[in-house]
RNA sequence: GGGCGAUUAACUCAGUUGGUAGAGUGCAACCCUUACAAGGUUGAAGUCGCAGGUUCGAACCCUGCAUCGCCCA
């Protein structure tokens, strides 16, 4: 095949489906059991099962295939476990909205049925992020597909919270807990998010006993006043020091409740006089048990008053509160309100006003386990990336509460309990109980919650890989290497498989967590429906390409930074694909199956210069990725690629290539070529697989799958290729190049006029340097004749141009224009006298050369010896330009 | 209230143990030069948020302030 196949610009529609098939068809995405090699795995963060893929996935999926893609280069085996889970409230709340189409509700179903629904709904529609991901490009080992609901994953669950129960780390109790009286269950505390929201503070007086005075209270709950059971002061508050009164009258209600003193009460807060709610506030809760007061629920799982209300009862929690603020001004009780800008926790999963409840659930008792979890990370065995978020996952992690696992839905894995009601025995096993042990009774009652998503999720990297049995993956894979994710589920989810890892594996369940940023739109606004900001990944693949896409979340990606994303951007890397691809083009037009054998020992100047730059840019690739810092890698590719590789080596290579110049400097340069273009397209390969696929299987240089390829260089042969005398040397050449260039530009010279220029120098090396790259300088430079030249045999009308010891003189015999000439010449010795005195600056000032050290002195007198000499022949043209005119 | 991060060219951002600022986009001029106009060449553009301090030397380290964002309470 040659370049005849190849378009003109890269399209790749069509490209993408074709070599996403043949690496499925090939395996190249399976990870093996057992193996010789050294193994590399990563576990990907499990979508939820009613997800579709938006931004934060393509960052997330994008990286974790440039590590697996790259470890293949490597030769390594490389495990990318793939999979979904099954969100329970989510995936619960959609599968009712499609019963609510069609007028049915959950209840009507019955839980057989229901969740019959759902696996239903699963099988059509759930999962759908599976094939967009495929879309990406990603590299998972598909077969190996898993999801939290699946039977070994469901044995997995239940052995974990049987252990966790009979060693005491899980219990039922009655707590606060933050309940949603939409989805109908408790939320963990973490499942809450807060909003600031308008609203009022009210102070609400409550009468002494003799109903005189009383003491006012601030809330922003007034509906919750029923649940009062006392009002707490400050001891040490010098407003409350005389108060003799022990009760007081609550309001709206017949009750009387007594004053309590506690020094946990705010004095700086409302009034300093606390109303105490314990069944519907966490901290009124504590107070409440350590004062031994009782626990009034006013308000029941549907958001509707009880009991307790009075006249009340059955008002919604918000009509309530209006009504009671109606009836507490009328009765003079409502002293005044004002605005107040407060937080108030909403359901994540549908944002409704989530009430803090008394409850009984099931917790488990995370302290032991975060302890460990938290020295993992501070013994370093497993590291954060970047490191800042070690601090935030600590503070979590000591400051942790218990973890309400117990929710009050179908869809999930129902808590394997059993209670008898003959005995009141707990039966809690790893298989069914037909019969109460204890009893024999056989009415026992399986507990009918079901735990939380996360707490599945927390066993993923186990789990996935056939725990609880001890398989060959487990051995080869178990713990993964790095955990890739944004810092938004770092304690839903990272923190919990640390712990859940240590405790049951014995091992830290990833040696590396690297958080990535949040992908926003382009203002820095996060993305959301809502918002109507939300760019659509699989859209923009369809526009620009699945390469130019990844390539632009891999440049974008800076550690710690967000990422702002937009299309513009993502065409931008799309002109990079096409440069990558016209540069291939041009390669494959010159290049034949012979041409893979370089003659080391005859290379030009410029290829030993290529050379060298592609070692040191596979390097930089190699360290980008291996340090989490994929920006660096990207840009290191780009500019080399383009910058260097286009710009520059193609250019020089063109009069061989066209066999101006003999058969062995034409074969060199195929060589060269072919071998830099291969190196490129490997390294390039993790960032933009499908373009790299497409070209390497035209090359002729290259065989099978790039999949299959070694990532370039060994240690030795980087050694070989590095030779830092020609990156100097080129330096030189295009430093010269540009200068004449620049002269050519500034002086209006049309491109199509070709010029004489001369070379005065009289430093041997660069004189070797041009001599030996002669035809580059006239090709690079448009020239019509290109000599070197005495001092004395200077052109009259020429412009000249310095570049290290060497003055190019630009023949405009005619045409110069002597006062731009000036100009051009006077704001170079200006900018030149600057970067001088600056310099000269630093080498006069004592302090500088007693305490600097050596290196950075040499340095200096070496800048300032060049800049020195440049301003001396600056100088000399000047004055003899200006002789002339 | 506690914590974290940001502030660098018109825009979006790099800047790895402190050595005197870079890229992409955009802008301006010229050019269809035999891979690419999704291109090439050349150019203009920055008191590195403000004020102190440490240092021979600070975008970088320390302190304070301002503005913005996020997390937790």
């Amino acid at each position: 095949m040659g370049a005849d196949s190849l378009d003109k610009g890269y399209d790749p529609v069509g490209i993408e489906k074709k070599w996403y098939q043949y690496w499925l068809d090939k395996g190249f995405f399976k990870a093996a059991d057992k193996s010789d090699k050294i193994s590399f795995s990563i576990v990907i963060p499990p979508p939820n099962v009613t997800g579709v893929l938006h931004m934060g996935h393509a960052l997330n999926n994008v990286i974790q295939d440039i590590m697996c893609r790259y470890h293949r280069l490597l030769g390594h085996n490389v495990l990318w476990m793939p999979g979904t889970d099954h969100a329970g409230i989510a995936t619960q709340n959609v599968v009712e909205r499609h019963l609510a189409e069609k007028g049915q509700t959950r209840d009507q179903l019955g839980r057989e049925a229901f969740i019959k629904e759902v696996w239903k709904w699963r099988e059509k529609s759930g999962g759908a992020i599976i094939h967009q991901l495929k879309r990406l490009g990603a590299s998972c080992d598909w077969d190996r597909e898993r999801f939290t609901m699946d039977e070994g994953l469901s044995d997995a669950v239940r052995k974990v919270f049987v252990r966790l129960y009979k060693e005491g780390l899980i219990y039922e109790g009655q707590y606060i807990i933050n309940w949603c009286p939409r989805c109908k269950t408790a939320l963990a505390d973490l499942e809450v998010e807060y909003e600031e929201k308008d609203a009022y503070l009210y102070y609400i007086r409550y009468p002494f006993a003799n109903k005189k005075q009383g003491l006012t209270v601030a809330t922003t709950r007034p509906e919750t006043l029923f649940g009062d059971v006392a009002v707490a002061v400050n001891p040490n508050d010098e407003r409350f020091k005389d108060l003799s009164e022990t009760l007081v009258m609550l309001p709206l209600t017949d009750r009387l409740i007594p004053i309590i003193r506690d020094e946990y009460v705010d004095t700086g807060f409302g009034t300093g006089v606390l109303k105490v709610t314990p069944a519907h506030d966490p901290n009124d809760f504590t107070l409440g048990e350590k004062h031994g007061l009782e626990r009034l629920k006013v308000i029941d799982d549907d958001g509707i008053m009880l009991e307790g209300a009075g006249e009340y009862q059955g008002l919604d929690r918000f009509e309530c509160r209006e009504e009671a603020v109606k009836a507490l001004k009328e009765q003079g009780l409502l002293v005044r309100q004002e605005p107040l800008k407060h937080s108030v926790g909403n359901c994540y999963r549908c944002r409704t006003v989530v009430e803090p409840s008394l409850s009984k659930q099931w917790f488990v008792k995370v302290g032991p386990l975060a302890e460990k979890a938290s020295e993992a990370v501070r013994n370093g065995r497993t590291r954060i990336i970047p490191d800042t978020w070690s601090k935030t996952y600590f503070d979590w992690m000591d400051n942790i509460r218990d973890w309400c696992i117990s929710r009050q839905i179908w869809w999930g894995h129902r808590i394997p309990v059993w209670k008898c009601p003959d005995c009141k025995a707990v039966i809690v096993e790893e298989t069914d109980p037909a019969a109460c042990p204890s009893c024999g009774s056989l009415h026992i009652l399986q507990e009918t919650d079901v735990l939380d998503t996360w707490f599945s999720s927390a066993l993923w990297p186990f789990s996935t890989m056939g725990w609880p049995e001890n398989t060959d993956l487990l051995k080869t894979f178990y713990p993964t290497q790095v955990l890739v994710t944004g810092f938004d589920i770092l304690f839903f989810w990272v923190a919990r498989m640390m712990m859940m890892g240590i405790h049951f594996m014995e091992e830290v369940p990833f040696n590396d967590v690297y958080i990535h940023a949040l992908v926003r739109d382009e203002h820095g606004k996060k993305m959301s429906k809502s918002k109507g900001n939300v760019i659509d990944p699989l859209k923009v693949i369809d526009e620009y390409g699945a390469d130019a896409f990844r390539f632009t979340l891999a440049a974008f990606a800076a550690q710690g930074r967000d990422v702002r994303m937009s299309e513009s951007r993502v065409e931008g890397y799309r002109h990079f694909v096409n440069k990558l691809w016209n540069a291939s083009r041009f390669t494959l037009m010159h290049v034949t199956q012979k041409d893979t054998k370089i003659n080391y020992t005859k290379l030009g100047l410029a290829e030993k210069w290529i050379l060298s730059r592609c070692a040191k840019t596979s390097l930089a690739v190699k360290e980008g990725i291996e340090t989490y810092r994929f920006n660096e890698a990207a840009s290191a590719v780009y500019q080399f690629v383009w910058h260097e590789f286009c710009d520059w080596y193609l250019e020089t290579v063109k009069p061989a290539l066209y066999e101006k110049e003999g058969a062995q400097k034409r074969d060199n340069a195929r060589s060269v070529l072919s071998k830099v273009l291969k190196d490129i397209l490997i390294m390039l390969h993790p960032f933009m697989p499908f373009v790299t696929e497409e070209i390497f299987h035209i090359l002729p240089s290259a065989e099978g799958s790039i999949m299959a390829a070694s990532y370039p260089y060994s240690e030795k042969e980087y050694e070989s290729f590095c030779n830092e005398g020609a990156e100097k040397d080129m330096e030189f050449l295009s430093g010269l190049i540009s200068g004449i260039r620049n002269v050519r530009s500034e002086m209006n010279i049309q491109p199509s006029t070709k010029i004489k220029v001369l070379a005065c120098t009289e430093d041997e090396k660069e004189k070797l340097i041009i001599a030996e790259n002669k035809s580059i300088i006239v090709n690079l430079a448009m020239l019509d004749s290109f000599y070197f030249c005495d001092r004395e045999k200077i052109p009259r009308s020429s412009a000249s141009s310095v570049k290290g010891n060497t003055t190019c003189f630009v023949s405009l015999e005619g045409v110069i224009d002597f006062d731009k000439e000036i100009k051009r010449i006077e704001k170079e010795l200006d900018k030149n006298t600057k970067e001088l005195l600056t310099v000269q600056k630093r080498l006069h000032n004592e302090s500088f050369l007693e305490k600097a050290p050596e290196e950075v002195r040499q340095k200096v007198k070496d800048q300032y010896a060049d800049l020195e000499e440049k301003n001396n022949k600056l100088k000399g043209n000047l004055e003899r330009i200006k002789k002339l005119r």
